[in-house]
RNA sequence: UCCCCAGUAGCUCAGUCGGCAGAGCAGGUGGCUGUUAACCACCGUGUCCGUGGUUCGAGUCCGCGCUGGGGAGCCA
């Protein structure tokens, strides 16, 4: 006989003569000649309730059955005459399959977020970290059901790379060599040796490997991991991370925008039709106001704002911040989140950024001042995606080059791109652990990622 | 990397002015019960993060270190 998901059998609309399922025992309670068994199988949020009596031959047996057990059960699917759940099931015969002694660290109270960070290979046995890694199963899913959906195609980008791409963070470098006696030449660390003849590191982005197949396969789109060796000990910051980075051909700031918005809209209503459950209890435990927040999402259209504008509001609002606003100046997490939690309660874009704070590949606009930059703000998250068109033409990106310092020689494969049939294109990446968390309301980016690396921290 | 806060039982926490370490939950035993974070009674539990100091006496005060958290920077 084949095993039934709980999630299958508790969304039944009628008794079931014989079903069998297997699980984990979250919590037995005794009656007075059976006993109740609370049986999750991560399949969904809700537990089936078993009822266990007193004249099935192993009962002595089931009565040591503690949280954290394993079981299979076979039995009887009916309607429960107690309040509380629709069905249970009388159980005909229940197979132990493991006991879990009293030391199982996950009781059925409520734990602490930093404690269940030291047992993350048990978390998932808990509600509110199951409902959390399904929905990031679900996101991950709709990530490619959208894009697929428009045509595009999905390319994977190396994960190890020759570049240091764009500068975007501290690398993690990899090698083969002897680290406590490496060869030397001239004084230095002969990488000529080294496992691929020269340094190697893990990627900061896809995004220029994207830009290749955008300008051979139209409209592309990465999903994937990435590594920042950066020392960044805050809620928002992971060591390695997952970036989804689109990237379209013949496509202007303003699409790029479109295409942004659009993506971010579809997530949160494929979320809320495709997880209801799941984020219900987030939206009860972990963040009441989740539903306006994501609704708000859904039903608003983005405002779009120049930098420059966004410079004008936030001096005029007589808000005094730590870090002064001025035209040039890096807006800083205060001034994001004033503008899309204060200001205007929703989520912002804001486009045309100074180009001495922006990376070399962002298209230059005509005042020589700007770039075609835009990045997405939304409340309590602050940047969620950041992305920009590209500079298509190889004199000025090759000034742009020249005038931040980056490799020309280096890049030869990148500004060939714009040597043969160069033409205007755009792109961004979202942090996908960023999105969950906008999603479900979780506060630290170390809980939405299964066994998270941050400085200091790779355990398991 | 910088600023702030915390570290006491398996877990969540209290611990007053520096004077014998204490609750709930979990666990064990018994009772009761179509229960549902069940309930009632009884029972056990400590490197008070480490280290150095002040003191007759330190969980409590001070220095240093470690770990965790919040915020900032860097960014997604």
């Amino acid at each position: 006989m084949k095993r039934t998901r709980i999630k299958t059998i508790l969304s039944s609309e009628k008794p079931i003569d014989l079903v069998l399922i297997k699980g984990w025992v979250r919590t037995r309670r005794d009656s007075r000649t059976f006993s109740f068994i609370e049986l999750n199988d991560g399949s969904c949020l809700n537990n089936i309730q078993v009822i266990a009596d007193d004249l099935l031959k192993n009962y002595e047996q089931i009565k040591k059955l503690s949280t954290g057990s394993s079981v299979s059960v076979k039995g009887t699917m009916h309607e429960s005459p107690g309040k509380g759940q629709k069905w249970e099931i009388h159980a005909s015969e229940i197979e132990v399959i493991s006991l879990a002694p009293d030391d199982y660290p996950l009781q059925k109270k409520r734990h602490t977020d930093e404690f269940l960070r030291t047992i993350s290979h048990l978390r998932p046995r808990t509600n509110k970290y199951g409902a959390a890694f399904r929905i990031r199963s679900k996101l991950s899913y709709a990530i490619h059901r959208f894009f697929q959906d428009l045509g595009f195609t999905y390319v994977q980008t190396p994960i190890l790379t020759g570049s240091d791409c764009e500068g975007a963070g501290e690398l993690f470098q990899v090698t083969t060599l002897d680290i406590d006696n490496p060869p030397r030449s001239n004084g230095k660390t002969d990488y000529q040796n080294d496992f691929f003849g020269k340094t190697a590191n893990l990627t900061v982005s896809g995004q220029l490997e994207g830009e290749m197949f955008a300008l051979a396969l139209g409209d592309i789109y990465t999903f994937g991991p990435t590594f920042r060796a950066e020392n960044s000990n805050t809620s928002r910051h992971a060591s390695e991370f997952w970036m989804v980075e689109p990237e379209m051909a013949f496509c202007d700031l303003a699409e790029d925008m479109d295409y942004a918005e659009k993506f971010i809209k579809f997530l949160v209503d494929y979320v809320i039709k495709n997880c209801a459950e799941d984020l219900e209890l987030f939206a009860k435990f972990v963040d009441k106001t989740l539903m306006s927040t994501l609704e708000t999402i859904g039903s608003k259209k983005f405002i779009r704002l120049p930098y420059s504008e966004a410079v004008t509001i936030l001096n005029q609002s007589g808000k005094k911040f730590n870090y002064d606003v001025f035209f040039g100046a890096d807006l800083q997490t205060e001034h994001e989140r004033f503008l899309a939690e204060n200001h205007f309660k929703q989520p912002v874009i804001l486009y045309d950024y100074p180009k001495t704070i922006k990376p070399f590949y962002m298209r230059l606009n005509d005042d020589d001042k700007t770039v075609a930059a835009m990045d997405v703000i939304v409340p309590r998250i602050g940047e969620i995606i950041g992305g920009s068109q590209r500079e298509d033409r190889l004199e000025l990106l090759e000034t742009r080059m020249d005038d931040t310092g980056v490799s020309r020689e280096e890049h030869w494969w990148y500004l060939d791109s714009r040597r043969y049939g160069s033409v205007p294109h755009s792109g961004f990446g979202l942090g996908f652990e960023r999105l969950i968390m906008l999603v479900t309301g979780i506060t630290n980016i170390r809980d939405v990622i299964p066994f998270p690396r941050t400085p200091g921290s790779i355990e398991f």
